[in-house]
DNA sequence: GGAACTCGCCAC
DNA sequence: AAACGTGGCGAGTTCC
């Protein structure tokens, strides 16, 4: 069978990944068992106080009063069963299999008091029972283990399990600072996270190498989100430090220029611009309603802009669609189409860093599958060769973990400006002598937790100046 | 009594 | 023409 030469570099990444993640996996992190034995503790009896009070509402004694056996609260399928058949309430969402979807969305919708308790009862479960309870389940003597995998995901990214070190909570600020609280650095040591800032995006650009992408990526100052922003909220003094203009800048960088990228289309992007952040309703607006700003609540912006109603707005997102692919990023749009074509004819793809994919693949997998995979590669090379630069220096710092675009370090407070600098050398310079595909700049940013602090206390740490 | 499934929810 | 990519995991439920 014939491969083409670069599969022996793909191999090699892998074999050399499997053995740096292994090194990491054997530091392991530190928990703080006595915070989290506590803190279990506290949310068991928050826990209990809220079920308590749920179970004396006429809501829960009109359920229990439906059901032969006893209610368990935590059954979606009771509840479903309570709210769309007794209830008869209409289904506006369905599960993947076609049932009425009990999902925090959902039940916001309905506009129940008591939903909401049920939705914090099930935030603080979560908590307690998949992250703390993980940690004190797999922990060894106070540290825990997560194993790093290379050989479980189609497009050659990592995965990580027992515990799971790649999904803990971020974006909620209760549930960060509880379970990050937990994870500590070695006595003495402090915890460091350096992040790729924009690294799918701009190695998206090394495939499409789409002009004004590129212009983009090159200039620091330029910012893609906020032109999205101006054009699709009709806003032409945008601001984005102002509170209001920086929500609506969010809307549209999660809720249409990523979305898009990853082959979206316009009517979920207005659906969750308009509704899930503008907090806009799906029929016709009226003034007052959607979030306050210096041009006045966004639907009274909108009626004066000509936009009176959510279709109205479908109609326009449609149109900024049309031209965000036809005249902004024309390059981007036809290396989709070639990319779909070749694969079509091919059977399968091979992405920069050597990896091949083959089988059955949607138009999406087809363009998103180079760029997820070979992105993760490049923090993937940059972790191995960190690990081998620590261990030949025979440094106390040591990596403990790894989240696609991050790596986490423990580091000696004494080894600080030796080892941010062994980094910054090897992630945006050492990589770009490697693959010389890589036709963008990469850049980092730090994170960094204090002496014996913890991980839900990391704070941006400027680190240029070493460089100035 | 365990395997396999669904659902919901956390991350990038 | 089609219409959001990749995972892990806990709890409840169903199947055998």
């Amino acid at each position: 069978m014939y491969y083409e030469p670069e599969i022996m570099n793909a191999y090699k990444l892998l074999h050399e990944g499997v053995l740096a993640f292994a090194h990491a996996e054997q530091q392991g992190i530190r928990i703080d068992m006595e915070y989290v034995t506590l803190k279990m503790k506290h949310l068991t009896r928050t826990i209990e106080k809220l079920e308590a009070n749920f179970s004396k509402t006429k809501f829960f004694r009109h359920w229990q009063h439906t059901v032969k056996g006893k209610v368990n609260i935590h059954s979606n399928v009771q509840l479903a069963n309570f709210l769309y058949k007794i209830k008869g309430i209409q289904i506006e969402k369905e599960t993947v299999s076609g049932q009425g979807a009990t999902d925090e969305e959902a039940l916001r919708k309905m506009d129940i008091p008591e939903l909401s308790d049920l939705l914090q009862i099930r935030k603080l479960k979560k908590i307690r029972d998949t992250y703390l309870d993980g940690f004190i389940r797999e922990q060894v003597d106070g540290y825990i283990h997560p194993f790093f995998n290379l050989h479980l995901v189609k497009t050659y990214r990592s995965s990580s399990d027992s515990p799971n070190f790649q999904n803990i909570p971020k974006r909620d600020e209760e549930a960060m600072m509880i379970v990050r609280r937990a994870l500590c650095p070695r006595p003495g040591h402090q915890l460091l996270e350096l992040d790729y800032s924009g690294l799918e995006v701009r190695i998206a650009a090394c495939y499409h190498k789409d002009k004004t992408m590129l212009a983009y990526i090159n200039n620091p100052a330029s910012d893609m989100h906020t032109d999205m922003a101006k054009q699709i909220f009709i806003i032409d003094k945008f601001n984005k430090d102002l509170p209001s203009h920086n929500v609506l800048r969010q809307a549209v960088k999660n809720g249409f220029v990523f979305p898009e990228f990853y082959g979206d289309y316009y009517k979920n992007c207005a659906e969750s611009m308009a509704c899930s952040w503008g907090k806009l309703g799906r029929g016709v607006w009226k003034p007052g309603q959607g979030i306050d700003m210096p041009e006045g609540h966004l639907a009274d912006h909108f009626i004066k802009k000509g936009i009176k109603s959510f279709p109205k707005f479908v109609d326009h997102v449609q149109k900024i669609e049309k031209d965000f692919w036809g005249r902004r990023f024309p390059e981007y749009a036809k290396w989709k189409e070639t990319w779909w074509r070749e694969y079509k004819k091919k059977g399968y793809l091979i992405m920069h860093t050597g990896f091949r994919c083959s089988g059955i693949m949607s138009r999406n997998d087809v363009i998103n599958y180079p760029v997820q995979g070979s992105a993760f590669h490049c923090l993937l090379w940059s972790f191995i060769e960190l690990d081998k630069r620590l261990e030949r220096k025979e440094m106390n710092s040591k990596i403990v973990g790894q989240v696609h675009d991050s790596i986490i370090i423990d580091i000696d407070p004494r080894e600080l400006e030796e080892v941010v600098k062994l980094v910054y050398k090897i992630t945006c310079q050492d990589i770009q002598k490697t693959w010389p595909w890589i036709i963008v700049p990469l850049d980092i940013e730090i994170e960094l937790c204090p002496i014996d602090g913890s991980w839900a206390e990391k704070e941006k740490y400027e680190f240029r100046y070493f460089f100035s």
